[in-house]
DNA sequence: AATAAAGTTGACGCCGTGTCACTTTTGACC
DNA sequence: GGTCAAAAGTGACACGGCGTCAACTTTATT
């Protein structure tokens, strides 16, 4: 009778099962946004979509909303790795950066390429504007890669802040427009991002208020 | 019996009226969305804040969503004029930069103002991102500026969507920021974007892909 | 003063929400 | 394999917000 807890939380039929029905939840929502949008589509509208019945939506997630960040979370979560081969694979500033900016729109182009497919006709996840933790850790470890690389180059000061912001900023908003166009060209967004940014903090180094 | 149309639309009781509840629906729709989030506030919780019946709120707004968008597109029309000002009044393009960078932010501030004093409970209207055409229409503005006055400069390409795009993206979550800090710094702020974006065009001046 | 037109009102039917008593499934122990 | 307790699934139901509409009030017209 040596020890009979050989089982990981994942083995039994219990854990299995409340994955694959976790994991068919947030299949059946991400379908639904993309198709209905998020503000109309429902609860049953998702929980329809899968063998489940209404109430079971319930032990999963508290409400839209809830399954709506864990979608977002677990975007944010799967760009983290890209982050950071990037990051340990950049020699320098400016590959890092651009290799960030690379990373980000590509990840953008495939995450959003049904929706592109189909003629982006709700925009997959855009509309509503998420912020969650994991979201906040990406602007922090990026902020941080900033301030590290910086500091290499000298003792000037910047607002890291107000620079991972802008970075940010940028990635985002040339991100949408560039999800606008036929073909997708993620090189060209890479390309103007970077160089946008690159020469931008040579103007902003020093000017920290 | 010369012309007995004397009267403008906005004379008789019946204009004036209508004109004030509109006001008060938007006036007590801002309250509730700042107190209590654009998420959870009802139609009911707007109209109860005023003296008008449930009824009446769907004379003037088709749903919740429509007075926020009007309340969205009032706030981009009451902008526009700074805009106006700032271009007329400004000497080359690095002035114009400056000055719309500075209407922005201390437009954004003072937006707010009510918000920051409160300690920013419900963090006003930021959360839900809005696209109006008036929001469109400043976009579009903001990118023929600049087509014109990178134009005086030399015959160099510019990807000037792209360009406006990251000038706005610098400004809002720049923006964000700032009204995050204690005191808010719209010098600051307004230093930080254009001192970046002016260098930044540099670099991406003939990048256009 | 009479009448038409415009606007207001709140009760009502509809539908999505979240809960909960009940059933089914799983795994532990013998 | 049989028994049992705990965990998870189920769908009917009560609740509440939504948008409508027939009745009513106010304004404008003649």
């Amino acid at each position: 009778m040596a020890d009979s807890n050989l089982s990981t939380p994942t083995d039994g039929k219990r854990e299995r099962l409340k994955n694959a029905n976790r994991q068919a939840i947030l299949e059946a929502a991400r379908a639904v946004f993309a198709r209905t949008g998020y503000e109309a589509t429902t609860v049953r509208d998702i929980i329809r979509e899968t063998k489940l019945a209404s109430g079971t939506f319930y032990n999963y997630f508290k409400s839209k909303e809830e399954v709506f960040h864990a979608i977002a979370s677990s975007s944010a979560a799967r760009f983290r790795p890209h982050l950071r081969n990037v990051r340990e694979e950049s020699d320098g500033f400016e590959a890092f950066i651009r290799g960030a900016y690379r990373a980000y729109f590509q990840f953008l182009s495939d995450e959003n390429s049904e929706a592109i497919s189909m003629g982006a006709p709700h925009m997959a996840l855009i509309g509503v504007r998420v912020d969650t933790p994991e979201m906040q850790a990406i602007f922090d470890e990026i902020r941080t890669d900033i301030e590290d690389m910086l500091a290499l180059g000298g003792t000037e000061k910047v607002d890291t802040e107000y620079l991972a912001a802008a970075a940010m900023g940028i990635a985002r908003d040339i991100g949408d427009h560039m999800l606008q166009r036929r073909p997708v060209d993620v090189d060209g967004a890479t390309r103007f991002a970077t160089a946008l940014l690159l020469s931008g903090i040579s103007g902003v180094v020093g000017t920290i208020s």
